[in-house]
Parts: structure tokens; C-alpha cells; sequence
DNA sequence: ACAAAAGTGTAGTCATTGCTACAATCTGGG
DNA sequence: CCCAGATTGTAGCAATGACTACACTTTTGT
């Protein structure tokens, strides 16, 4: 099992979805926090898309896990870690997009499919993205 | 809310999640019947790295779709339907693995990542990757 | 100051994707 | 032929993320 785990790329993927809502959710909360001046539970139901409950579910996983903080009916604000996490995803989200652009994909595509497809760009490939964007810049 | 579908890039993101087991799967099954005649639950379970219960469900749920057929203890084939999904799965993937593998990613980063990003790439981006690999060829 | 409105929390439901444990079927070797 | 082992199906549980409906705070306007 955990040998197979090394090798099958599908666990890969499905371990990575259980961070996607924490990423999109602390880089939610960090965006609009700068934006507004504070993080409202309706504002993130707003931001994605969702009913204030699924928003009030999942900010209380992401508290046991330690990255955000609040209290009942208070904002939402983010713990060190919380800021960390968002900082790497708001980078790493900033590079995906950059590069699908400079790719030539139409900005309209580029932000729907960097959304999809950030969670799973791993160092390597981040890393060559960053390359390309140094070295070919727009074309 | 159907006004906000169109703007939310989140939703899509999620809305594809719905469709990326069938895409998986489907062409699990094209790969395993091309390379073994047939396609059993238990081969797809190891490919996939999941329990045969999990398959099983899965199965029955694309069979409902209309993507594959199976009787009870019987292997499993693919429809029409599922012919099509599987080749334009397969090719997109075998797209965004070449133009990983052409921007320089390490082989075994770019198999792991490729295996969460296609299902993320729209006909716009695969366009432009493709367009990439005609003129830039591996550099 | 206080009631209406806005915002948030809670209860309960559903679908999906995992799992273990157990039951049923198929198949091959003796 | 027939049973033991392999394969597949079923039952039942957990976590996640989505919802509606309803209850509870907080805020706001008069």
C-alpha cells in the first residue's frame, strides 16, 4: 500500500484534493481581508460560490487544522501558518496564470484553468514555468 | 446563481470534478483491455489504487452514464460513448505529458502532475500546448 | 431603544469516494 | 466432479462538500 503509493499517481491526485479547499480557502481569506479590511463568512460564500454553511463548515475544519482563527460570528482571520499557506498558493497561483498567458491562452481560459490547475503543479514544474516566463517572456 | 456560474471560476472547478472518475476510468479500462484483452475489476482497482468495493460502485455509476457495460462477475467493456471519452482523455493526456516533458520537467514530476492537470486543461490551453510542441519542439 | 434586516450557526439530508467485513460466484487443479 | 482460492458483490461506516430550513446573534435605522 504505501509502496504503491509512491509509484500510482491517482493517490497522488486524491490526496491533493484534500488541500484544495484549504489552499483556495486561505487565499480567499487573505484576498479579501486586503481588499476589505476583514473576512466575513458571507464574503467567502460570495468569493466561492457556496452557501454560507458550507463556508462555516469548512473555516471550522481549517481551524482545528490551525490555520485559521474566529469566533462565532466573527470574522475569520488567518494564523501565521494560515498566512504561509496562502502566500505559497497566491505565488504559485500568480506563476500558473503568468504562464498560460505568456503561452498566448486567452485571459478568460487562463484564469478558469489556472484555478483547476494549481494544486497540482508541483516544485519541478513550478519551476520550470518560472524559467520559461524569465527566459521567453511574452514571445 | 446561474449569472454567478459564469463568473465563478470555482464552480467549474468543482462541476469537473464530477466528470474526472469517468475520464479516469474510462481510459483505465482502454488501457487494460489494449494491453491484457480484458478489463476485471480487480485490474482496475490496482491501477487505480483503490479497494475492488470502490470499482465497483464506480463502474456501476459509469455504467448508468451510459460509458461502460459489465454483468456480475464479468469483465468490463467500453460503449461507443466510452470509446470517445477514453481517446479524447488519452490524447489530452498524452498532450499535456509532452509539453511537460518539453518545458523541461523531470519525467517523474511531469507523469504525477499531468495526472492532476489534464482534467483542468480547456480545449484553449490544449491548444496552445499543442501549438507549443509543433513550433518549439523540445527546445 | 428596539424591532427589522443582515449575518451566522445548527440540524438534518444527499452524493461521492474511500474503507472493512462478509457473502456470493467463478474457475482451476486434483 | 467438486472444493479451495480468487474474484466480485453487498452491507454498513466515515469524511468531505453541497444544500434547505430554521434558530440565533449582531447590526442598523428610525
Amino acid at each position: 500500500m504505501s509502496n504503491r503509493a509512491l509509484h500510482n499517481p491517482f493517490m497522488k491526485v486524491r490526496s491533493d484534493h484534500a488541500s484544495e479547499t484549504a489552499e483556495d480557502y486561505v487565499e480567499a481569506v487573505s484576498d479579501i481581508v486586503h481588499r476589505t479590511g476583514e473576512c466575513r463568512v458571507k464574503d467567502l460564500a460570495g468569493h466561492m460560490g457556496v452557501s454560507h454553511v458550507t463556508v462555516t463548515r469548512i473555516i471550522a475544519r481549517l481551524q482545528d487544522e490551525g490555520l485559521v482563527e474566529t469566533e462565532p460570528y466573527r470574522p475569520v482571520r488567518l494564523t501565521a501558518a494560515g498566512e504561509r499557506l496562502a502566500a505559497i498558493s497566491r505565488r504559485r497561483h500568480e506563476v500558473v496564470l503568468a504562464f498560460l498567458l505568456a503561452l498566448g491562452v486567452p485571459e478568460a481560459d487562463a484564469r478558469r484553468d489556472t484555478e483547476g490547475i494549481e494544486h497540482h503543479v508541483g516544485p519541478a514544474t513550478l519551476e520550470r514555468m518560472e524559467t520559461f516566463l524569465r527566459t521567453r517572456e511574452v514571445q
